[in-house]
RNA sequence: GGAUCCUUAGCUCAGUUGGUUAGAGCGCCUCGUUUACACCGAGGAGGUCAGAGGUUCGAGCCCUCUAGGAUCCACCA
């Protein structure tokens, strides 16, 4: 059958990929050393996007090159619930419906979103298959299945065996709008034009002496506990007198305190312990009180003038400042641009807030994951990157675990119900309190203590149970999976979330089972424009993988991911490094047809890669020699076949140092140059005239087919469709032994000697 | 404010432990199609490797400083 002049790829990806399926190879093998890794599971909800292929492209990579060098692979692959992003979608879903979160019950809608959730998980999956991912299928786990939130909550349980969980109520990083509070890290920091008000608290018992504050949140002054300043600032004189909040005729004290700058506003720190973290610090050292003004609809509340209950604090704050400046005691407004916290996915600004949550004592935790990576129990590439993760363990702070959304897994603590109070509760805060039972009888259990008890109506954050993953997905503790692949071979995940996944995943694992979650950590660049901006829907810059690989082909699109890039470094995504892909698939495609035709002679070709005259001399075929093993001893006497031998030899030990220091963009470099410039335009060319000749012609076959099964080794890893489609053709002309070629034998680097 | 990375051909970037004449892809110019491949080939133009100083027999690579850019962390009311 004649191989038509240019690849097409999509002709071919199914199929191959369902030979390989049931090939049997993407399980582990019965022999040789364990290579595992966990895919990061992408969000169920989303559809595979241009960082998906990259993560998909690299783990595949590393994956089939352990497997070409007889590793026994294990790649897991997964998808996530992600716990308040779906929600965020399918409330977004809901909106499209006129409809809220309000509408349903907690069941109801957890009940829903998982349908959902479900039924999308199709897509990504999918997707995935696609690109050609030779993943474990047998063992894919979802982030809610019944053993992962089986770890969660004895992990939940063990940390409260070890006092390293307790429930208080402290400040949080709360988003109103999404009703639910976060952690450090979810909070995002924007520069956004704000103005600082500076106004008079009257000092008491002194007629016309005045301390002044300058804020950004005037509001907020309603829950002022105190007023600080430098303790060696310009007024030091005042520490120690009372300052009187206006409006409310509060008396509160003025403090010294290192935190206030005695240069920036006035050098006077109004302190609302309640709603900032700095000044709930101050208060901590100055024993002040805590009194909350804003609730968690963004709302004025507490012992305030009638007319702002109940106000959403950004309205509040205009009404409070022309309420002073009637007082006269506004003394000027200065526009600024400051930095606030938003909510990472509505942007919408972060209210600070004490609530009741779960909170992790992380310290501990930490300390030992800082020891295992100090002592290279777990490498990192880029190695830059080790500096990072230690420092922010280092300077970890407790972690809330507690997420007020339905979407996740329930949070198992019950409290004791309260006798039923005065009055209903009637804000959703005092809701949350009334059911959640601050200082009341607390356990710890899956299932009910029994009646009078109420179970917490809040999730795990997600990170919380997937940074237990690498064990629990492996079907902890008791499974084969967990016993011959734990700790897992390499994390390959994306250098943004080092700190929100990778290093918790350290803590937790050496917290629950005494070892290391991965020996190595390998970390991609994120995928921008090709202007090098961040994609993102509302830019409209988003490049579509499926797209492109319907057009260009899988291979082309790997290609592109991981040729000339680098480990933890961004890259541009263009078009150009795309048909750059295809095009160098098709080059491989040529190649291949010109090697075949003259390995198999040329008696039955019309039209045959080597011309007519050829014919008879290289009559004789290859495929007699079914032995690739034989070409172990070429014996060349010809030089330029002992030259390109050489050549090969030397890529494939320069290829193999490549692999060996993660350095994969390099590597399809190095193959780049060798098969396109010195196998392709130079030997191809050089073997077209030794062909020609009874003496030259055997031995250029046996060197062409050496080259071209080697080249197709080394590059099946990257380019594995075209590779194995090419393969299975020699194979059906018996030029080559090996059945397939993802199950074929990495290349020695002393092939030919 | 702290940290990391980047600055090499018109553009995007490689350059593996310092070692002859610094590379690729794309773009550009000339030529080529019964030739494995025009998704191609042959040839070519184009670089004081951001700047300055230092170490060295030798520096794109190591050290110091300067300038510009990116990212992460902290965050000032």
């Amino acid at each position: 059958m004649e191989l038509p002049k240019s690849y097409i790829a999509k002709e071919h990806e199914a199929h191959i990929y369902d030979v390989w399926l049931k090939s049997g190879a993407f399980k582990p093998s019965k022999t040789g050393d364990n290579f595992s890794i966990l895919m990061p599971p992408p969000n169920a909800n989303e559809s595979l996007h241009v960082g998906h292929a990259l993560m998909v492209t690299v783990e595949d990579v590393m994956i089939r090159h352990a497997r070409m060098n007889g590793k026994s692979t294990n790649w897991v692959p997964g998808t996530d619930h992600a716990g308040f992003e779906t929600q965020v979608v399918y409330e977004k879903k809901l909106q499209k419906e006129d409809k809220s979160r309000f509408d349903f019950t907690p069941e109801q809608l957890r009940s829903n979103i998982r349908e959902y959730v479900l039924a999308q998980q199709e897509t990504i999956l999918s997707q995935i298959k696609a690109l050609g991912a030779s993943c474990n299928w047998g063992e894919l786990y979802f982030t809610l299945d019944q053993n992962i939130i089986d770890v969660a909550y004895q992990t939940f349980s063990k940390l409260n065996k070890d006092k390293l969980l307790y429930r208080a109520k402290r400040l949080v990083n709360y988003c109103v709008k999404h009703g639910t509070s976060f952690s450090d890290l979810e909070v995002e920091y924007e520069d956004r034009q704000g103005t600082l008000t500076y106004f008079k608290y009257p000092i008491k018992n002194e007629n016309d002496a005045f301390i002044t504050v300058a804020t950004t949140r005037p509001e907020t002054m309603l829950g002022d506990t105190a007023v600080a300043v430098s303790p060696n600032g310009k007024h030091k004189s005042l520490i120690g007198k009372k300052a009187i909040i206006p409006l409310i005729n509060r008396e509160i004290p003025i403090i010294a305190d290192d935190a206030v700058l005695n240069e920036y506003g006035s050098g006077c720190v109004k302190v609302t312990p309640a709603h900032s973290h700095i000044d709930a610090d101050i208060a901590t050292r100055h024993k002040l009180p805590t009194i909350e003004v804003i609730d968690n609809r963004g709302k004025m509340m507490g012992d305030i003038p009638k007319d702002l209950i109940g106000v959403k604090s950004a309205e509040a704050r205009a009404m409070i400042v022309e309420k002073l400046k009637q007082l006269n005691l506004v003394e000027k407004e200065e526009a600024i641009n400051h930095r606030i916290g938003v909510c990472y996915k509505c942007k919408t600004p972060i209210e600070v807030l004490p609530i009741e949550q779960w909170w992790v004592s992380t310290k501990p935790l930490a300390k030992k994951a800082i020891d295992a990576i100090k002592k290279n129990q777990i490498t990192i590439t880029p190695k830059e990157s080790k500096r990072n993760i230690v420092a922010w363990l280092e300077n970890i702070i407790d972690w809330n675990i507690s997420r007020q959304i339905v979407w996740g897994i329930p949070i198992p603590a019950w409290y004791k119900k309260q006798v039923a109070g005065s009055r209903e509760p009637v804000l959703r805060s005092e809701l949350r309190r009334a059911q959640q039972g601050a200082g009341s009888e607390i356990k710890i259990q899956v299932d009910s203590p029994g009646t009078g008890w109420e179970q917490d109506k809040d999730t795990f954050d997600t990170w919380f149970s997937s940074t237990q993953l690498p064990f629990a997905a492996l079907g902890y503790p008791n499974s084969e999976a967990y016993k011959n692949h734990f700790p897992t071979s390499t994390m390959e995940t994306g250098a943004d979330i080092l700190y929100f996944w990778v290093a918790r995943m350290i803590m937790m694992s050496l917290y629950v089972t005494g070892e290391v979650p991965f020996k190595h950590i390998y970390l991609h660049g994120l995928v921008l424009d090709a202007q090098g901006k961040k994609m993102s829907k509302s830019k409209g810059n988003v490049v579509d993988p499926i797209t492109l690989m319907d057009q260009y082909g899988t291979d082309a699109l790997r290609w592109a991911v991981i040729h000339g890039t680098t480990a933890g470094q961004n890259f541009n995504m263009t078009l150009d490094r795309v048909i750059g892909g295809r095009n160098f698939a098709n080059k491989i495609w040529n190649a291949a047809r010109y090697v075949l035709a003259a390995g198999q002679g040329t008696e039955n070709r019309e039209n045959g890669a080597v011309n007519s005259e050829h014919k008879a001399l290289t009559s004789s075929p290859l495929g007699k020699l079914d032995q690739l093993d034989k070409y172990d001893q070429l014996d060349l006497s010809i030089k330029i076949n002992q030259q390109i031998i050489s050549k090969l030899q030397k890529l494939i030990a320069d290829v193999n140092k490549a692999f060996a220091t993660n350095q994969y963009g390099f590597a399809t470099d190095l193959i780049f140059d060798f098969f396109w410039h010195e196998f392709c335009d130079k030997y191809i060319e050089e073997s077209k005239t030794l062909l020609k000749t009874p003496q030259t012609a055997p031995e250029t076959q046996k060197v062409l087919l050496t080259c071209i099964t080697s080249s197709l080794k080394l590059l099946h890893p990257f380019m594995p469709f075209v590779t194995e489609t090419i393969w299975q053709e020699f194979e059906s002309h018996k030029l080559v032994d090996e059945k397939l070629l993802i199950l074929a034998k990495w290349p020695n680097e002393t092939i030919g000697k």
